[in-house]
DNA sequence: CCATTAATTCACCAATTGGTGAATTAATGT
DNA sequence: ACATTAATTCACCAATTGGTGAATTAATGG
């Protein structure tokens, strides 16, 4: 009759973290909250989890991890430079959109270890490639590199900050949107030339 | 020789509040970091101010009023829609380089009035204003002009959270770039048409 | 049934922190 | 000098919170 093994109880604990860490932020949930919510005392949590940093840890490479894993299989369908970029921003806005606790572990306000960050510089630094082949093929902007890498991710990354299932656009549209800002901007293309 | 009005001396836990808030962030400053950060006891705070809340409240609310005022300068020169909306870019960008309080209050972590709220909120309109216009006379892309300001924004905002003024670049050529990115995106106009 | 291990509770500690009351010192006008 | 007010300190409270030790209950295998 107890359903659950170790290992699955952990993921209980996993979700409701990463739900009330991006509902509240981090210092703004203590640990008896994340217990209380299933209804356990926090010794519980201290059972399944050595501290509260290792669960924010734990949440957040498991993020990245995903982002990154979806974005290998992205980037091998995809073999033009603008085409990669692009594939790539809309998979960064995907994740961020149909996993909450992702957009919080990219904007939360924890302190990480260094090994966390750096996965985080990585997965920045993934992108910021895809930029520099792109001006590199003359399909992407010749501005700063870094800076445009920043940017783009900016605008993925703010999604998370409001987006609500329940909202009056759809994932899929405001995906197409950012994306298509990303890519374009807000300026009407003077289609008429000059 | 004592130098310092009841007012200047405010002015000296405001700015030094709003310099730690941003380093560490609200919840990681306490009262007793800001009032130690001028050589004084905690209790001299509460001299000068209500509570940790009204210190917060002003910092984002002086920030909000200057970024605004400043806007209607800039709105008062440009009268074409896409020039309106690009000085507002602008604008913005700039007064977040220019003064990291404000891009602590447009990103901050505490929880404001619903008053401050709405001033926030009334900001963004002013935003969405220049988008729903610029969209009207066919200068701006047609898409949902809440989302586009929305876009607008962060990118606009994302440069309050890593600009160093020791940095590489210089906060003119950060603010050129960003705005153009809003403007145009990464991709590269294919100047062959279509 | 019993011994062992897994899971959970209770009561508590120590540190931090927002905030306060009462007393003390410095400055000021008269 | 002196009374008054401005400015500041000291000691403290109460609440929150991350974390722990010891005991207790539930599950399990022999």
């Amino acid at each position: 009759m107890s359903e659950l093994s170790f290992e699955e109880r952990r993921e209980l604990f996993l979700n409701v973290a990463a739900r009330l860490f991006e509902e509240r932020g981090y210092k703004n949930t203590s640990v008896e909250d994340i217990a209380a919510e299933l209804g356990f005392t926090k010794k519980v949590f201290y059972y399944y989890w050595k501290n509260k940093q290792e669960i924010v840890q734990e949440i957040h490479d498991r993020g990245l991890a995903l982002i990154n894993t979806q974005l290998d299989a992205v980037l091998e369908r995809e073999h033009e430079p603008a085409a990669r970029l692009d594939a790539a921003i809309r998979n960064h806005i995907r994740s961020v959109l149909r996993d909450r606790s992702i957009a919080g572990a990219l904007l939360g306000d924890f302190d990480f270890s260094e090994e966390t960050l750096e996965g985080r510089r990585a997965y920045t630094r993934r992108f910021q490639e895809l930029v520099e082949e792109g001006i590199a093929a003359g399909v992407v902007r010749d501005l700063d590199p870094k800076m445009l890498t920043f940017a783009i991710l900016s605008v993925c990354n703010s999604v998370g900050g409001w987006y609500r299932p329940d909202g009056r656009l759809s994932s899929e549209e405001i995906q197409e949107i950012f994306a298509s800002f990303a890519a374009e901007g807000w300026r009407t293309s003077s289609t008429g030339g000059r």
